[in-house]
RNA sequence: GGCGACGUAGCCAAGUGGUAAGGCAGUGGUCUGCAAAACCAUUAUUCAGCGGUUCAAAUCCGCUCGUCGCCUCCA
């Protein structure tokens, strides 16, 4: 099945067609590490995560490159506040953003370039617009001549008229054009600076990317990526540089994921309005911020509130229960009749077909998860339905069932653990947060069991009270007494 | 001001020309000594509003209203 994803170029979907057979190459642009990453960095990492561990599935060699910023503006600002050197900062929020990857259990990927290492590659992409004309030095800065080159504006939509109309920043006078960009700072004092044939100075933002994957993807390759807010001006300018170097098209399909909001207003450092993903780690595991975040197409806004990650913590706790479910399934008996009926055994067969359908229309999480939501329904259902003796065909159905349920979620990253664990475990945690003992409960079970077998109900309910009153909830089952804590 | 996106039940969210998935919450029921959990049933004659195209529109086109984003660093 082809895979379509939309792309901002064309706004369109389009087919993915990988320019090799069977490899796909994948650029994403990373962060700039000068602070603790928040919970729209880990909406991207996230999707692209998803993106990748779904062309594996499907087959594809994928080749994942993303970038580290490590040099620039906000990180020489902040390093001088604190009184360190940029590149000890940059490097620190590197560490600090692995430990919340490895947290989110996101898959590293194959090449993760840093600009400060790559100065060289920079330098000569630089001078090779500068040949070509396309960007000129003046006073120790080189800048992109815009109006040299006639696609600019062709991915976020705008032409130079209309932005010069609305241009907020003021103009510089060494530009020729106001809209013309920086290839190259000159160094400031006291600034992180390199040699280079325009005197010391370090590189402008957008080349890095250009380069780098220029050098690791090669000057055309599949598929670029990044939040909305890249395409103007990251992307544009990066199309700008490397189309404008090599004189051929430069990523096929433009990828951009849609940012996560608070109270419906985008999450930013300069708003204030951000959490940071280990703020939400806190209270919340993982598998819940990764479904949460798949909870809508990755194109959408995401509005986070704490009703919709319990919302994803219930989910979660449903797709685990029955798996566990389908763990402690009795055998079956080759001569019992199944109590499945058609259309339910077809909506358990058919949800790896479903899954990939939604997968393959632009990586539509939300509907793939409906899928998978709608099969757990009719898996319980089953699971709740069986008879003493089940049907050989019917444990087969659910087991093979939870194998295919646990399957497509990992393509999601999500409920890999071992599900009767993930139960127990959960237990144990809301457990430390009650007032009693677990043997002390189970004494209590005990002796609520002996007045039930006396039919002493009164005592039967006392008991039950106060186990209510520690937050301990029994259920009654055919043959023993569980419990849970109340959630 | 320019450009763009979005508006589907109480909330979240699919659906992209053929007659409204799924989740959460709610209500009724099955089960139970009573419960809980689970399951079953139920919850939008209608997709912001108004026009238009079509045999057929939530889906395409136009206008209006509302929300958000980019145009400055931003995932």
């Amino acid at each position: 099945m082809p895979i379509r994803i939309y792309n901002t170029l064309s706004r369109k979907k389009e087919l993915l067609q990988p320019l090799e057979e069977n490899h796909v190459k994948l650029y994403v642009c990373g962060i700039t590490s000068y602070d603790y990453c928040h919970i729209g960095h880990a909406r991207s990492a996230l999707v692209f995560d998803m993106v990748v561990r779904y062309l594996r599935y499907q087959g594809y060699r994928v080749t994942f490159v993303r970038n580290f910023t490590d040099v620039d503006d906000k990180i020489i600002a902040r390093a001088k506040e604190q009184g360190v050197l940029p590149t000890a900062l940059a490097q620190r929020f590197i560490d600090e953003f692995y430990r919340d990857m490895d947290e989110l259990g996101v898959l590293r990927p194959d090449i993760e370039p840093k600009a400060t290492e790559h100065i060289d590659e920079m330098i000569a992409l630089v001078q090779e617009l500068i040949d070509r004309g396309l960007a000129y030095p003046a006073g120790g800065d080189v800048y992109y001549r815009v109006d040299k080159f006639a696609d600019y504006g062709t991915l976020s939509g705008r032409n130079l008229e209309d932005m010069q109309a609305g241009a907020r920043i003021g103009v510089n006078a060494q530009k020729e054009h106001p809209m013309d960009f920086v290839l190259w700072k000159k160094a400031k004092p006291g600034e992180p600076k390199w040699e280079s044939p325009w005197g010391p100075g370090r590189p402008g933002w957008h080349i890095e990317c250009s380069a780098m994957s220029r050098k690791y993807l090669g000057e055309t390759f599949d598929i670029h990526g990044g939040g909305k807010d890249l395409i103007f001006p990251h992307h544009e300018n990066e199309i700008a540089q490397s189309c404008g170097a090599s004189g051929k098209s430069f990523a096929s399909i433009w990828m951009h994921h849609g940012f996560v909001t608070i109270k419906d207003e985008k999450m930013s450092k300069s708003l204030g309005n951000f959490l940071t993903i280990r703020d939400v780690l806190r209270e919340y595991p993982a598998e819940v911020l990764r479904l949460f975040i798949f909870s809508t197409q990755y194109r959408n806004p995401l509005d986070f509130t704490e009703d919709a990650l319990r919302d994803a913590r219930t989910s979660l706790d449903r797709i685990y229960e029955c798996l566990a479910m389908v763990v402690s399934l009795p055998a079956g008996h080759a001569g019992a009749t199944s109590i499945v009926s058609k259309k339910d055994r077809r909506k358990l067969l058919n949800l790896k077909d479903h899954f990939i359908q939604a997968m393959d229309n632009d990586f539509n999480t939300a509907q793939a998860l409906g899928f998978l939501f709608d099969a757990i329904k009719v898996m319980n259902k089953i699971g709740r339905l069986l008879p003493e003796a089940p049907a050989a065909q019917d444990i087969e159905l659910l087991k093979s069932a939870g194998t295919t349920v646990r399957e497509v979620s990992d393509i999601l990253g999500v409920a890999g653990r071992d599900p009767q664990q993930y139960v127990e475990e959960k237990k144990k945690k809301l457990l430390a947060s009650i007032d009693i003992t677990e043997e002390e409960i189970n004494r209590l079970i005990k002796q609520r069991d002996e007045a039930r077998k006396k039919k002493d109900w009164t005592a039967s309910d006392v008991v039950r009270d106060q186990l209510l009153e520690h937050n301990i909830e029994l259920h009654d089952g055919p043959d023993k007494t569980s419990w849970e804590v109340k959630k």
